[in-house]
DNA sequence: ACAAAAGTGTTCGACCTACACCCATGG
DNA sequence: CCATGGGTGTAGGTCGAACACTTTTGT
C-alpha cells in the first residue's frame, strides 16, 4: 500500500534520544524567574539553520536513560538533578525523506549546577514559553513535556530538583510559582508542604533578610529517587 | 569503555513495538470478571519456547500506534476500543546477544469485540495477575502497564472501553470493580458517575432483571477520543 | 514606628465515605 | 410478600481556598 524505496535497505528506522531540559532563570524583560531550556542549531540538512532539542542517535552501548544525560552532559556540561522518560514520537513524516523514531526524555537541573553551565557551540538558552518555530516536530515535543512538568509538579515532589539542598519554604514556592506561572497562597502552600511530609526543618534559620528569619529546611527522602 | 564487538555494523539497535491488550472474562476457578491478556509462544531464540507480549519490528512505512494495532490484528484479530503508549524500554541488556528497544503500547477490547476473538497460532489467553516467567522484561513491562490501568481508570474515563455502547451503571461499576480487584459502593459509584458528567441517560430501561429495571446510559462525549 | 515576609488560626464549601432507607420488578 | 438490586437521602470527616491576624526581623 505504502510506496518505500528501500534505498538504504538496512538502516530504514533510526533511533535518537532527545532531552528538553529545563532550569529556572529570570526572565529577561520582566525579571520573574522562569523556564528556560537548551536549543541546538542544526547544522545540517534537514531544517539546516533552525534550532531543535538537543539529542543524537542511540548508541548500541548505552541505556536510554544513559543517552540523555550525555547529550545533556554534552550541549550543557550539566548533570541533572531530575531525568524522567517523556514520550516516543514516531510519525512516520515527522523527519523529511529519512524516518525517525525518538524517545524523549525531559530534565530538570539545579540552579547551583545550571551556574556553571558551559554553553557548547551552537547552543542557546531561550524562554520556554516563547519558544516556535523549533525543527521536525519539536515544538510539539516542548509543549508536552511543559504540560507534563505542570501536571507532575502539582502531585509530585520534583521541585526540588530545582533547589539547592537547603531552601526555604519560600523558595520551594517560588519554584511552584514559576512553573505553575500564578500566585500561590504561602499560608496554604506550607501547611500543605508540612502535610506532606516531604520537608525536614534543619534547625537553623536563614538570616539577613530584612524581615523575619525564615526556618531553613531539607527534603525528607534525600535518597535520590531519580537523577 | 564498553566493548562492542561490530559484527552486523548496519542493524545494531533494533526496534520493536509490543502491545499489553487487556480484555475483560470470567475467571476460570472463581468466575469473577478479572483481566486477561494474549500471549505469543515464543518460536525463535531467545527464549524460544517461552511467552511473550506479541509485538514485531516497527516497519518504515506505519506509525507507532499502528504498528500496536496491526500486531493486535494479527495475534487476535480484534480492534481497540482504547489505544496508548505505555512506554519506551531500551536497557542495553533487556535481550541477550542482540540490542533491542521496545516501544510498549497497551490496549483495551470491548467483549462484543472480544466474542469474535480469533486466537491466532501460538496465542493463547491468560489471567493478568497470574502470569510469570513471560520472556525478556515483559513480566515487568506487564506490572508496569497494571499499575497503569489501575491507576488511570480512577480519574479518566477508559472504562468505556470494555462496555458496550449502552449500559447500566452496575455495569459500569462491575468493570471499575473486576480492574481495581475490590467493590465499590453502588450509591457512591452512582453519584460520582452521574457528577463527571462523561455519561448521558438513553431513556430506555433494562428489563427482565427480576429486580427493578435499572436505566441505561451511553457516554458522554462519544467522540472516540482515543482508538 | 513601619514595612515586609514568616507563621498561625478560622471559616466556608466541595467532596468522599459509610450506611440507612425507599422503589420496582420477578418469582 | 419476599428477595434483589436500583436509586435517594443524610450525617461525619477530610481537604483545599480564602483571608484575618499575630510574630519577628531590618531599616
Amino acid at each position: 500500500m505504502a510506496t518505500t524505496p528501500d534505498l538504504l535497505a538496512s538502516d530504514q528506522v533510526s533511533l535518537a534520544v532527545s532531552t528538553v531540559i529545563f532550569a529556572l532563570r529570570p526572565h529577561p524583560t520582566t525579571g520573574s524567574t522562569t523556564l528556560w531550556l537548551p536549543l541546538v542549531r542544526r547544522i545540517r540538512e534537514p531544517y539546516e539553520g533552525l534550532w531543535a532539542l538537543p539529542g543524537g542517535p542511540l548508541e548500541p552501548d548505552e541505556d536510554l536513560a544513559a543517552s540523555a544525560r550525555h547529550t545533556l552532559e554534552r550541549t550543557t556540561g550539566l548533570t541533572p538533578g531530575y531525568l524522567e522518560q517523556l514520550y516516543s514520537f514516531g510519525a512516520v513524516d515527522r523527519s523529511p525523506a529519512d524516518r525517525v523514531v525518538s524517545i524523549v526524555y525531559w530534565a530538570l537541573v539545579r540552579p547551583d549546577e545550571d551556574a556553571r553551565a558551559t554553553d557548547g557551540e551552537n547552543v542557546e538558552w531561550v524562554v520556554a514559553d516563547e519558544v516556535e518555530g523549533l525543527a521536525f516536530d519539536h515544538d510539539a515535543i516542548l509543549g508536552y513535556a511543559l504540560d507534563r512538568l505542570r501536571a507532575k509538579i502539582t502531585y509530585s515532589p520534583i521541585a526540588f530538583a530545582f533547589l539547592t539542598p537547603e531552601f526555604t519554604l519560600a523558595d520551594l514556592r517560588a519554584v511552584h510559582e514559576a512553573v505553575l506561572g500564578r500566585p500561590l497562597d504561602p499560608a496554604n502552600f506550607r501547611r500543605q508542604v508540612l502535610a506532606s511530609g516531604t520537608v525536614v526543618p534543619t534547625g537553623s534559620h536563614l538570616t539577613g533578610t530584612s524581615h523575619r528569619p525564615p526556618a531553613l529546611y531539607r527534603r525528607a527522602g534525600h535518597l535520590e529517587e531519580n537523577r
